[in-house]
DNA sequence: CCATAACTGTGATAATGGTCACAACAGTTA
DNA sequence: TAACTGTTGTGACCATTATCACAGTTATGG
């Protein structure tokens, strides 16, 4: 398995990278490291399954993965892309309730696991640790809240403006004032980032490359002033 | 100022009930309640206003507030509906950004409040605390994300359906496997949760009523076998 | 390198639901 | 009770955008 190819050096390198374990020193930092465990997973795998017993936390030590809800008929929600030293799984772990989500890598990814008494444990033991936590969640809820106000207030334009600018922030590299987005997720993934159709997704990228907002090179895709961009978008 | 009215008794009294402070010995309990002070708010009147600092964390002892966030033409969007044992204005204080949201009081509202610093602190001092804090947030994603869902999937009957459940869950009495829901909330108010117009919500819930799913009387509404509208709606 | 699968572009059509307009009704104050 | 204000009900119309159908294009694997 590719699993073994991830070393713990690599792990304690990325880690000190990661927001929830930046005020730690590294002899803490070493402790908790040597409980995780390193997995691989190729893309297109699904990680976590909705509904499963949630009992592994993790984080992203490199690749992309996708946040789903899927409805009876098979249509799907994407409620966040996550990428480098971002983290899911702890909901399950705070409240006890089951998976709310699927977690599927959309590219190859590594990630790094601690197990639920590990991950309660670092909680109790490092107060900073579930302080760092609050503020994550504090941001992601901040993040959840535009996201339902786009939805509700935006038409289908503005909406795909604000998946762009989330897609950006997450996965985009800056240069000058414009932001390079590299192997852009497919438009069906976007749709349904956006709340809208795969075709509506479609038309509105050649609506805003006529309206010179970006540009499409194959996979990749540029947006020309993002600060403007987010301005006019968000 | 009817702010003096509430009495540290009642306080106490209250914050017993509290989540976030429920695993707290009395003692405890007692030295963070002589930090906080109490407040009234009107029916209507804005407690907290999106894009000021936050300073201060607050409880609802009792009563309603909506939160919610505006668009530039002036809609609303309504994240939630708080009553009493809720608290807000956290996530300023947790990630240090300004506000995100406005807090209305849609009924006569009393609350007590923290400061910053005595928050934090409270986070620090006990670790309980904070992990029962994480616990709400997680609870609050989890909501956060079906709401997402909801307006990304459902047509405009299912949604209103969810909001009904929000409502009920938040606001209403059981009785049998009746849900009642005294003062229920403004059409408008419904609609800006659901994120469809006030027409919509009119002639959806009389189709919910000529479907036997619910009777209104007034302000009251009564849904009928709440479990099979859940199991109808979500 | 061909075959096949996956993704994207685009027109035509239909439907959901937003908006407008206004009437009916309820609640409040003078 | 009248006048007024806020809320709800309802019809008519129309715009946005979902859906369908299919062609074109790009990636993938044997």
């Amino acid at each position: 398995m590719l699993n073994l190819v991830v070393s713990a050096m690599s792990k304690d390198a990325h880690l000190q990278n990661v927001p929830i374990f930046s005020d730690l020193s590294d002899s803490d930092l070493k402790k908790i490291s040597d409980k995780m465990v390193s997995r691989f997973y190729e893309k297109g795998k699904m990680i976590l399954l909705e509904e499963s017993e949630g009992e592994t936390f993790f984080i992203i030590l490199s690749g992309v993965v996708k946040v789903t809800r899927l409805s009876d008929d098979g249509r799907e929600v994407i409620l966040a892309i996550l990428g480098e030293s971002d983290f899911f799984g702890e909901m399950s772990l705070l409240d006890g309730e089951g998976r709310s989500a699927n977690i599927v890598a959309t590219e190859n990814s590594e990630v790094v696991t601690l197990s639920r008494r590990d991950f309660l444990d670092c909680l109790e033991k490092y107060p900073k640790i579930a302080i760092a936590l609050l503020e994550e969640l504090a941001v992601r809820l901040r993040k959840s809240d535009q996201h339902i106000e786009s939805l509700s207030l935006s038409d289908s334009e503005q909406r795909i403006g604000v998946t762009l600018i989330r897609l950006a922030e997450e996965l985009g590299t800056i240069k000058h004032g414009d932001v390079l987005l590299k192997a852009l997720p497919y438009q069906q993934d976007i749709a349904n980032m956006a709340g809208t159709s795969r075709e509506t997704v479609s038309r509105t990228l050649k609506l805003l490359e006529t309206k010179d907002f970006l540009k499409r090179d194959g996979r990749n895709l540029i947006i020309y002033n993002f600060d403007l961009f987010r301005q006019t978008f968000s």
